[in-house]
DNA sequence: GTCTATATATAGATAGAC
DNA sequence: GTCTATCTATATATAGAC
């Protein structure tokens, strides 16, 4: 048995992933989580409150599974290959980075503290795997973990948009491969 | 002079690029355009009519533009380079990638046609070009043309993502940058 | 072609009873 | 805590006069 605040959160995550933020009216919310009108407004201000509450939790879930993958065993590689092939729901996109599309969340510092630090979060460990690779001579030395970092990153919310593009999940799976070629084939092995 | 549809469609291509199809009004359309309501729908059927035009131009422009620079002079790495690195306006998205992520647009096969025909056009132009630079011994015979060009896409639509949750071009050029580093890196030469 | 009037539904809440 | 009533503004048009 959940909560009544925890069925708005939840539904509401979903609603935001779906339809983004301005195409998530509260009488959604209300119709697809069981919650009445007055209930909603007791328990949140609004619909800011709920969706910054809908969004923190989506972003720190977010970075859990990422951490999980990022401190498990394994090369740079290998994690990171983990990481982009381990997603889930290609085709309804990142629960995150979609919300960077919406100007209501963009225009709002507290709505968009979360996915900034989602992916500068992101961007720094996965700079930080790439630089120990670096150093253990899974890559050449010429690899600039930073800007490479930013890359893989980039490659997995690029993906996602192609693949809703083509309603497919190839573009996608193709441009994670590409991008790990052409990490495996900077290895110094390989020169 | 531009005349009352042209109008209409140069403030919907802008509205759609800052707010997205759910977040664009036919009211927001008319007070922007200054024309009247009347007359908009005189000139076109309703909004998704006119967001058909604005989106279709929008498509046909970027791919006159990306072409220009394609069909031009220089090597493969070059001509990809100056097709990552000649993108304006970074901040404001990709005026195409971004509609990916409305509900309403991917939901309608009329709207999204012209989304899916870019990004298709787009991957197979540059697996093209980078088949062209693996013939001619720019990259290693390793490359794979397909999934490479999947990830140069990628990482340019990433790249929005990135810029925008972050609010500076700073991580855009960091994935770019990244990326053409891989590419050269995976020159014969370099080997 | 353009304007004003009118219309229905939804967005996003607030007020107060239970 | 939850429910129903009420409210203002906007979304998305249609109708008919000029």
């Amino acid at each position: 048995m959940s909560s009544t605040p925890e069925r708005l959160i939840e539904t509401t995550r979903e609603l935001l992933w779906e339809r983004g933020y301005v195409g998530t009216s509260p009488k959604a919310i209300q119709q697809r989580s069981g919650v009445g009108q007055g209930s909603m407004y007791h328990h949140f201000d609004g619909k800011p409150d709920l969706a910054l509450a809908a969004i923190t939790r989506s972003a720190e879930e977010r970075l859990t599974t990422a951490e999980a993958l990022f401190g498990g065993p394994g090369t740079a590689t290998e994690r990171i290959a983990g990481y982009l092939r381990g997603e889930r729901d290609v085709l309804k996109g990142c629960p995150i980075g979609g919300l960077t599309q919406d100007p209501e969340v963009m225009g709002d510092p507290a709505l968009r503290r979360p996915v900034e630090e989602t992916f500068s979060t992101l961007r720094a460990r996965i700079a930080g795997l790439l630089g120990e690779g670096v150093a253990r001579g899974e890559f050449g030395a010429g690899l600039d973990p930073v800007t490479t970092a930013s890359t893989v990153v980039a490659v997995l919310q690029g993906g996602y948009v192609l693949a809703r593009a083509a309603d497919s999940v190839e573009p996608f799976t193709e441009a994670v491969d590409g991008v790990l070629d052409l990490l495996a084939a900077h290895a110094p092995a390989a020169k």
